[in-house]
DNA sequence: CACAAAAAGTGATCTACATCACTTCAAAAC
DNA sequence: GTTTTGAAGTGATGTAGATCACTTTTTGTG
């Protein structure tokens, strides 16, 4: 575990250094969480009480349309955040599903919790305003991807940025995520 | 001009309130800029020294494609903030461009400056933070909104949505904006 | 006002991708 | 080791939206 804690200390560190006195008041904040394949992290319509940062393991986020049919909004893994970041922001039930590709584990943040750390240490503030921004510009260039790009363009592009992300995760999947079936994809 | 401050100040207060000495502190750090219809804020290719809050008139942030075609990342009218955030943040050339789609005026606000001011007016990083996360909000919005509804689908939540824009903005800008051509869009 | 320029509408045709139906293959599950 | 289940490939066909070519309408400008 001691070894989770010290990659999720790396993990901040490439934004904001912290002294190991810092880093002491910001670890008790996370606490773990273990889900396997197929577990919910997250349900539709009901309350988001935390942010997750991926230890180990593979999530889908995503919407069911009015056909029933899966959209992937974000795939995460090692390192990457995850959560409806709407609805536990602002305390209101999720509009997305958000569950494991994979066997997964998480450090989970609070509200409140995230709340005081930031009051405490006021660099993390800059630390998640940061990587809110990071977030911003990866669905700046989502979008600008899906106007411009064909969907044979997309994967290829995908598979190019996002290699081992490819290998872990099956085709219908990503299927969803690019905007085509899974039938398209295969033609590609 | 003082009117343009005070609906500034109105315009921060929604999410966090300030006193006004506060107030006289954040204020000065703003600049004026006046600029007509079919200028440019934002030049691709080149450094992005601000962000601006539109104190009136209306912009189009927008990404030109290999075939020349116009793809629309963000409309931005009164008490809307823009710029390319990423080239903002990072001190590094713009990737987009954002011209003015009427005449206009701005309040600038460079990185340096929004630095000390965050730093002197603390809950100042808050507002930009939840700024910040808004925006995240409507892209992941907007992602689901391609993945999902169809081009006449997109076009009508965008008339409920955001009337007054559709009103004020030509029609093959909206439909570079959607995603689709001005000739499908005047057939809807 | 007159004329140029941009915005918008429309028909004919083309194409990327969806849909449906079926097959193949691999990996769990019994 | 056989059966079930989910992932993936593929053919036939349908369709939303693109493209091209042209006309009409609106807006702005000398």
């Amino acid at each position: 575990m001691e070894q989770h804690y010290q990659s999720l200390r790396k993990h901040i560190e490439e934004i904001c250094e912290l002294t190991d006195a810092e880093w002491n008041v910001v670890a008790p904040f996370f606490t773990h969480r273990t889900l396997k394949k197929h577990q919910f992290l997250i349900q539709k319509e009901q309350l988001v009480p935390c942010e997750y940062w991926i230890i180990k393991g593979l999530t889908k986020a995503y919407a069911i349309d009015s056909n029933g049919k899966e959209h992937i909004l974000q795939f995460a893994m090692e390192q990457y955040w995850t959560s409806d970041f709407n609805a536990f922001q602002n305390k209101i039930p999720a509009t997305i599903f958000i569950d494991c590709i994979e066997d997964s584990e998480f450090f989970c943040l609070k509200l409140e919790d995230r709340e005081h750390l930031c009051h405490e240490i006021p660099k993390m503030t800059n630390f998640f305003r940061i990587k809110s921004h990071h977030g911003y510009i990866a669905l700046q260039q989502r979008i600008l991807s899906l106007l411009t790009e064909t969907a044979e363009e997309r994967y290829n592009n995908l598979i190019k940025k996002m290699p081992k992300l490819v290998q872990r995760v099956p085709k219908k999947l990503l299927a969803a995520y690019l905007g085509v079936t899974r039938e398209t994809l295969s033609r590609f």
